[in-house]
DNA sequence: TCTTAAGCGAGACGGTACGTCCGGTCTTGAA
DNA sequence: TTCAAGACCGGACGTACCGTCTCGCTTAAGA
């Protein structure tokens, strides 16, 4: 975590507040709220999320727990926060070149955010929590993954636009495909996604693509 | 878990003790060890990975906590070797008809036992725990999902020798592609991973792989 | 344990923390204190030393497990704090009458206390237990039979002051001429230290006083 | 324990266990039983009562934990198995001399064996652990305080019989008077009972004894 | 002399309690 | 009101022992 604007802010309290009504958040202190996604961050890459308590985020914050409680429902909510516009920073496509060169770009930005980035940490431990808390697993999806998701399906809509992709392609099953093979390196066996991986991943698709 | 033959016994017990010779296991209570297998399996079932504590474990098994420390190091290797046989049940592709026909079947499988089967809610637990255990994680696919890649690499291989696929097919990038966005789906976006996807999954495996 | 009043309180923490310097203690909790030691003191006399456990004074009073270990260093100084004020009410010899009146009174109090009293069973628990614990045996000592017996002594010097007992006699000795069978039998042989042994005990020393 | 005599071993035995029936005891293991009553011995003054656990005798003695369980019914058991002849060899006063040198003579020696004896600290721990344990309490009397007793008494008799203590002496009380003292300084108040105090006591004794 | 049944060392078993850690709530006093 | 601090009740952790139980083995008795 490393930027934590205004907007950024607004928005993930309001996704990880319980309670219906908008919080005050007048009187809320932005020391400790910094404070506390820092500590996060910082405890999970030095100590693993099985390390990670509340109790502990709050002593390295310098924050009582209470603190926590009152703004977080829990400590992957926290993790969230912290994790916050890394995901947009790391991963927003850029508008240019053809698909092809955009893919390449864009999936290899994924395979180094994934596994080797902090942020990667905390989104691996992330989807690890979701396997066990629905909820937060729910949550977790609409918040991070389906914005992301959508930034990377324009990608192959413009592919489609610009003519470079056929217009009767799944897109969904083609992002599934790509996005796919990356996630189940890093997350499953463990191997490593570098870039050969990932270009031959792109070469494949698009032979498939182009029929 | 439903069948725990002497078989599995011997294997799980080799890849759960910590120290490297064989312990005498003959003073071992097989009766324990079951009990301890199903407790676990239901519990999980029942209550969710986060619910799922040793002490339960023994409570509803009927055994001291001992009992289950003395044999497992942790509450992650007693689900794996309650898990045990259960990848080698429902994920053995048979060795028939072409590539094509067994893909769609054991792919069919595979989602299914993922997204469906009470195994496939402990596997996804222990994909979960392997993300904040990087021990664990390592024991998981050396013992788990290797044997299983290998199933898998083989049917491709099967392919190549009967001249389905071309002899230059990288088979390791062919199998991500394939197993990689039914892990994908289930682990991560959640979306169902039907028959039609997996249908449709084969259907491009194959028209790309024919070229 | 029957009336633990703000003095007895101040005393019994500054006796059993274990740090020196004094704790805040202003957020300690009077009603957990309270139902800590009356549950332990319940216990014992119900169930006996042997059945005394923290987790059933906890369970017992109601209260964290945590709570107990926060404030006291064992099981023995719950005990302690129990005892309290008992031995202050039950033997504080009153300061009237003769030597030989007041011995009376007192070393029947003490037989009585010992031998039928729910403290006095603390009291034998206490000094069961520092037979184990030599650590323990000081702090007993100091805290709980020093002024006891500097009580007791208070009795002979006025006996001395007001010319019934010699000069010349050693007081201590004396003491433990009086106070030591009594115990024994209680702690040792088990016999009954009734009304009558505890007047023969006083006429032999008074007999042997006076020359 | 120092000589465990064939004797010795019946008589522990035979209040030692449990069952009516007398063990066959032919095939019971000499080494084992000494191994382990010299385990016991060796811990206690070693570690302490607190620290004196079955497991650990039975480690120390080389011996299976149940042998230890076929042949005594608890661990005070085997610690009175332990004190054993002690209490004899240390404690039979010689028939000679007058009363006031026998009485300096035992109680010189009752004295240094409480206090400074390893015998001495297996019979406080047992005195210790009397208070938390009635039963036992009651087999730690018969077996070994009453004979001590009687021996005691019998100085006391025989100083009667010799016209050195008048006739009208109530026995039970002087031994009392005596022994008590020494008691309760070693068990209670922890203070040295030295010669010199058992020399003042034996003095005051005799003095009101010849009134 | 040869069973054969016991005692034996070893240690797994079902349990209980230990003392610690942490979760999530509540209370206090300062700002 | 929020905040830092931290006590509170609860509950799981992993460990230490309890007392019981089997397992092979040794060994002394009597058939």
């Amino acid at each position: 975590m490393r930027i934590l604007d205004e907007t950024k802010r607004l928005v993930s309290m309001a996704s990880t507040r319980q309670t219906i009504g908008p919080p005050p958040a007048s009187r809320r202190s932005e020391r400790a709220r910094r404070a506390i996604l820092e500590a996060a961050d910082d405890l999970l890459v030095e100590n693993g999320f099985a390390n990670l308590t509340i109790e502990a985020i709050a002593a390295r914050a310098g924050v009582g727990k209470q603190t926590i409680y009152r703004w977080w429902p829990s400590k992957a909510a926290v993790l969230m926060d912290a994790l916050g516009e890394d995901l947009v920073e790391h991963l927003t496509p850029a508008d240019r070149d053809g698909v092809e060169a955009a893919l390449r770009e864009h999936l290899g930005a994924l395979a180094r955010f994934l596994a080797l980035s902090e942020a990667g940490a905390v989104y691996r431990a992330l989807v690890g929590q979701a396997q066990h808390d629905p909820e937060m697993a729910a949550t977790f999806r609409n918040e991070y993954l389906q914005p992301l998701r959508e930034r990377e399906l324009a990608i192959l809509e413009r592919g489609v636009a610009r003519g470079e992709l056929p217009t009767d392609l799944d897109l969904e099953l083609a992002l599934d495909q790509l996005v796919g093979p990356i996630h189940h390196r890093v997350l499953v066996t463990g191997e490593p996604a570098g870039g050969e991986f990932v270009d031959r991943l792109v070469d494949r698709f698009m032979a498939g693509a182009r029929r």
